[in-house]
RNA sequence: GGCGUCGUGGCCAAGUGGUAAGGCAAGGGUCUGCAAAAUCCUCAUCAGGGGUUCAAAUCCCCUCGACGCCUCCA
């Protein structure tokens, strides 16, 4: 029985989809103007790991991610950089799409965009002028009536008094409320825009998401997703918007994750603490950031320092240790140990279901795959056979591939094999002769050209490190 | 000020009513010529205070502290 946290109820929910076997899951993606940081792919990470999981558990998912390609601040590092904003969307787009690629992530079903979204952005907005949910104003922008809608702040738990109480708003001069927000906004001059029954202009943020929503999944979808810094405005906004528009409930769950914490900030591009996703990938692989997440809770704020990158990588190595041959003994498994390891691989799959069931708990996902790890290695040791082996580690490659690790050792360009494979021939004769300095001066050596070397009583065995 | 999340060993971090998963680090074994890897053992009473209960890290209240949102933000 899967349970996920729900923002919008605060309570862990039994995980029931409108249709049968299906997930509609809608995830607010990025506005595209420079590069991503990881605090982006730790939320796109996220919502991987648990579209991955929901098709393990046998649902077809409908994953959409949306790109906002319009918006104020494409508008203005093109004009910074003489470039249409289009084009330069276009540009981050494909970039974050290599990002995303780099770090594992599984291609959405769809990425929708604004900009190719705006008849029905224009129509949603004059249905909602229609119900009495919004109106046009005197300078050609639109706004939402927040006081048109009961349940407005249902989703963050505010009142609107409450809000107008702390007050930094500053009452536009054709805003009937304060908190009324942008549905259309009118253009200035020689700026992108398109022709609307309200004169030339451009989207709001939040109208975007829940045109495409509804282009793309329907009135109704089970999961909403993004980062919980978009639970106010954007998400209360968005709910708004649909539920006004159709009369329906428009997300079943809504899905949070924390943020990512660089020396206990957020990391935001607002604030300027940023590492890029290619900067990180350019010093470390992408298991590492994964399992960085993996490590911790998705809806908890995420540590990302020297030390906890450090422990990530120690995690993904070891994890990588259960995958490796068999060594070359004339052991094999006897009867007892065959059913021991036959009963660990059950158990994994066990603890790890239940672990992710209980809200996508991927730190006991994790640590299923690290005790597994232990009976494999231990059989290894005992001298278990590849065949002996292979049952237990494709079960762990399914489930650490449910958690999208991809848990490759690192290859060399191949060229040099055979040149190793010399060396370590040459050195097993010196090792015969008890050339000990010798014999260490070619493993050091060859550690420094980044392959370790591993003797053990049935021979020696190396790979890139 | 309002809303919300949270505070578990040196570090990261599960557990959310029945006497504390896992990983990293550290110390000690096995293995090894040595090392590495693997493996075994050792290592916490859960921010502080009060309360409910036969029983609480787990529920309630208070205090202290951290973080997020309230303005663009994954």
């Amino acid at each position: 029985m899967l349970k996920i946290y729900n923002t919008l109820t605060r309570k862990t929910e039994e995980f029931q989809t409108l249709e049968p076997k299906l997930v509609k899951m809608y995830v607010c993606g990025v506005t595209v103007y420079n590069d991503a940081h990881v605090g982006h792919a730790m939320s796109a990470l996220v919502f991987d790991i648990i579209r991955r999981y929901l098709e393990y558990r046998g649902y077809t998912v409908k994953h959409v991610m949306n790109y906002t390609d319009v918006d104020d601040k494409i508008i203005s590092r093109a004009k910074q950089l003489g470039e249409e904003p289009l084009k330069l969307s276009k540009r981050y787009i494909q970039d974050y799409a290599r990002d995303l690629k780099a770090l594992n992530v599984l291609p959405a079903t769809s990425n929708p965009q604004v900009s190719t979204t705006i008849p029905l952005i224009i129509q949603f907005i004059e249905g909602l002028i229609e119900k009495g949910h919004a109106y046009a104003a005197s300078n050609g922008d639109v706004y939402f009536s927040v006081t048109s809608d009961d349940d407005y702040g249902k989703l963050s738990g505010r009142k609107l008094d409450d809000m107008q109480a702390g007050s930094r708003i500053e009452v536009g001069e054709s805003k009937t409320h304060p908190m009324d927000f942008a549905l259309w906004k009118a253009a200035k001059e020689s700026e992108i825009s398109w022709d609307s029954p309200w004169g030339k202009g451009r989207p709001g943020w939040h109208i975007e998401c829940s045109a495409m929503n509804l282009a793309e999944l329907g009135e109704q979808i089970d999961i909403h997703g993004g980062g919980n810094d978009l639970i106010f405005p954007h998400h209360e906004n968005e709910i708004a918007q649909s539920e006004c528009y159709t009369g329906k409930n428009f997300s079943r769950y809504w899905v949070h994750n924390g943020m990512l914490q660089l020396s206990g900030e957020k990391m935001s591009k607002s604030l300027g603490n940023i590492v890029s996703i290619k900067e990180f990938l350019s010093k470390r692989e992408a298991d590492v950031m994964r399992m960085l997440v993996l490590n911790g809770t998705y809806r908890a704020p995420l540590l990302f320092n020297d030390d906890t990158l450090d422990a990530a990588q120690k995690n993904v190595e070891r994890l990588k240790s259960a995958l490796r041959p068999a060594s070359a003994s004339e052991n094999r498994l006897n009867a007892e140990e065959i059913s021991a390891l036959a009963s660990a691989n059950e158990s994994a799959k066990a603890s790890f279901t239940e672990a992710m069931d209980n809200d996508f708990n991927t730190a006991g996902a994790i640590a299923a795959l690290f005790e597994f790890s232990k009976f494999i290695n231990t059989a290894r040791d005992h001298g278990a056979t590849d065949e002996q082996l292979k049952s237990a580690q494709s079960t762990f490659r399914e489930l650490a591939g449910v958690l999208g690790l991809k848990l490759e050792e690192k290859q060399g360009s191949g060229d040099a094999d055979a040149f190793i494979n010399l060396l370590i021939e040459v050195r097993a004769e010196v090792r015969k002769q008890k050339l000990w300095a010798l014999s260490d001066q070619i493993r050091d050596k060859l550690k420094e050209l980044n392959v370790t070397i591993e003797d053990s009583k049935d021979g020696t065995k190396w790979r890139y490190s």
